[in-house]
DNA sequence: TTGGAATGTCAACAACACTGACGTATGTTG
DNA sequence: CAACATACGTCAGTGTTGTTGACATTCCAA
């Protein structure tokens, strides 16, 4: 249903930031945006046999060292089956370790290697570099709004995982 | 290459929105967002036998009724081949009409029919629907300040294509 | 008019997601 | 202990979406 009616004078304020044309550039900048918040280690990735989904495994891990399997991917919102294949790259190629759970045995935990840590510094470096930019350019108040919007936007259960990781890093 | 340090008096204003710890929480609510985002449109495809692609394009045809093929493809930034099979399913089940141009007739223009403006108002009716939400939760202050970090996030050639599209708009 | 550039199409392949089924080791509970 | 549940890995098959390479058509300019 269209929403293209005239600011009501609905508490006072007007909603004209909620027109369909608004609610569209929205929807294009976040289209555009994500294009650029990926292509820095997407290009870095694509040298290697990686790609984005490495970026995000390697990601996850790094954040929360000794993670499992199972809340990687609750996190990750993938099947076991996809996440799995990803993973068996970087335990070959000796990026992640993974050992075997001493309370619980079935559980496998999750650690990056000395080379691990060195590929994600270099992909998250890159990453860092551009949100950097764009936070500076766009100062404290607009970044505040942009994150504020962001978890508007997120399922209850992200904006419980993204909370989770937020408290986890300080 | 981190930059960690304290509230440098750089201008008077504090920094602490630069630190890696602010700059990675971006980074994971612009990750959890982005899925949050494509969620609705991504369910009902699943139905049928289309996916993000078809959404994309079905999308910007119907924002830019005509564009060619090579318009296209450089606001979606992908290979004239993967979008051409894209096209193809979408012109095979009458959703999109594709047109030789009469003064260049290398060129194709592309139309959405009755059908697939049909299926445009459904996916973009959900789609803007959760960001309405989301930008009523959060407030017209938030919004801007939202759009003003994306902008910034992307390259110079998507600043130019989306800020083409904002004035085509209205 | 001829050669090159632009536009779009067809074919083959790779990355990454999915479902479904199964096996194994381990933990939990009646 | 037996039965069931959980955590993880794997095999097989499929679908979407991206890639390169090769090619036909059309336009334009030397």
């Amino acid at each position: 249903m269209s929403d293209m009616r005239a600011p009501s004078p609905y508490s006072g304020e007007s909603l004209l930031f909620l027109t369909d044309e608004q609610l569209r550039q929205g929807i294009e900048a976040m289209f555009f945006a994500y294009r650029g918040f990926t292509a820095d280690p997407d290009r870095i990735l694509s040298d290697m046999a990686y790609g984005r989904a490495h970026h995000r495994a390697i990601h996850f891990i790094n954040r929360a060292p000794g993670t499992t399997v199972n809340n990687l991917l609750n996190i990750l919102g993938v099947t076991k089956q996809s996440l799995n294949r990803v993973l068996r790259t970087l335990i070959e190629d000796g990026l992640v370790q993974s050992l075997v759970g001493k309370v619980d045995k079935r559980e496998r935990h999750l650690y990056l290697t000395d080379k691990g840590k060195t590929l994600e510094q270099t992909l998250s470096d890159a990453q860092r570099a551009r949100m950097r930019s764009a936070f500076r350019d766009a100062g404290p108040d607009a970044v505040a709004g942009f994150r504020t919007v962001l978890e508007a936007m997120m399922d209850t259960e992200m904006q419980r995982a993204y909370t989770r990781l937020k408290e986890t890093g300080q």
